[in-house]
DNA sequence: TAAATACCGACTGAATTACTAGGTAATAAC
DNA sequence: GTTATTACCTAGTAATTCAGTCGGTATTTA
């Protein structure tokens, strides 16, 4: 799977999203600021986002984007694969040279991380990380409440 | 750690130095044509490898490259810091509307993933890929021996 | 001396990233 | 109904990286 920037600010503002759509939908001039993210970038981002269903907008003054669905359906691993769509790493189906040589060794060493990155990722949704920034508040507050983390599995 | 194709290539120049060169220094054109890299673009990479002490390099006919260690003591991640240098992740140093906010969240998010690539890949050497070459070969061969992969730890 | 190899630097087309510019469409507030 | 606000859409663009080409120089063996 792709890991890039582009994957980061993704995961950025779908976090600003979940942490301050509570209320109403969020502006993507409101994530903009929040995150320094230019908002034409913004709205690529978020047509990819929408295209998987991870958002839903609404037109219109007060309108803004919801989350598609509750933060613990989503996935990190669902977020990333929505803006960098996943370029499956040149497989060799048998061809050339490959058999037995350095190269499908290689495809195999990295088809083995690739899904290592992938179950990492996919194990820890937006509501994780929510969960972890309300810890981190409290204990900014003076609350000792260290309370482990509750991992969801959002496919 | 930023992970391209570029680390791949290198990953497999490598392998392929490691299979090849048990009985003498192996030609950048020889690998050049056994994995379709070109030529100057494995100069370029080789260059990097050979300032990290990871090849060694003799000039002249019969000359070639050799590692520059004991394929155990080589880790892929070794191998892909050299070429693809490792750039830390813009971490936030508490600048900006940075603590408590969905941007520090996901650096450390970051971290966390980057941290875990790491180490999946300097738990591989050089030696295990090469050992996995030949039970591969020998399961090829028609013999069962499934042997359980000896993990060695490079750093 | 000649050939083979490593070694070195500058340049290049293609792709990607992050962004800008300039729209249209829907909807709430007036 | 008009206007403002928002999502939504398309095209273009500077900077960077990737993977490669080209044209050398330095070293060593035959």
């Amino acid at each position: 799977m792709r890991l890039s920037t582009k994957g980061r600010y993704a995961v950025t503002a779908m976090l600003d999203l979940a942490l301050n759509g509570k209320t109403g939908p969020v502006t993507l001039a409101e994530i903009s600021e929040n995150q320094g993210i230019s908002l034409s970038y913004l709205e690529q981002l978020f047509a990819a986002l929408r295209s998987k269903e991870l958002v839903r907008g609404v037109r219109g003054p007060g309108g803004g984007y919801y989350l598609g669905k509750s933060a613990d359906e989503i996935s990190i691993a669902n977020i990333i694969c929505a803006v960098d769509e996943w370029v499956e790493f040149t497989r060799c189906g048998g061809r050339q040279n490959c058999s037995g040589g350095a190269r499908c060794l290689t495809h195999t060493l990295w088809d083995d991380l690739s899904t290592e990155i992938f179950n990492f990722l996919a194990d820890i949704s937006l509501g994780d990380l929510v969960r972890r920034n309300l810890n981190k508040k409290q204990e900014e507050d003076g609350s000792l409440s260290i309370v482990p983390q509750s991992s969801s599995q959002a496919a």
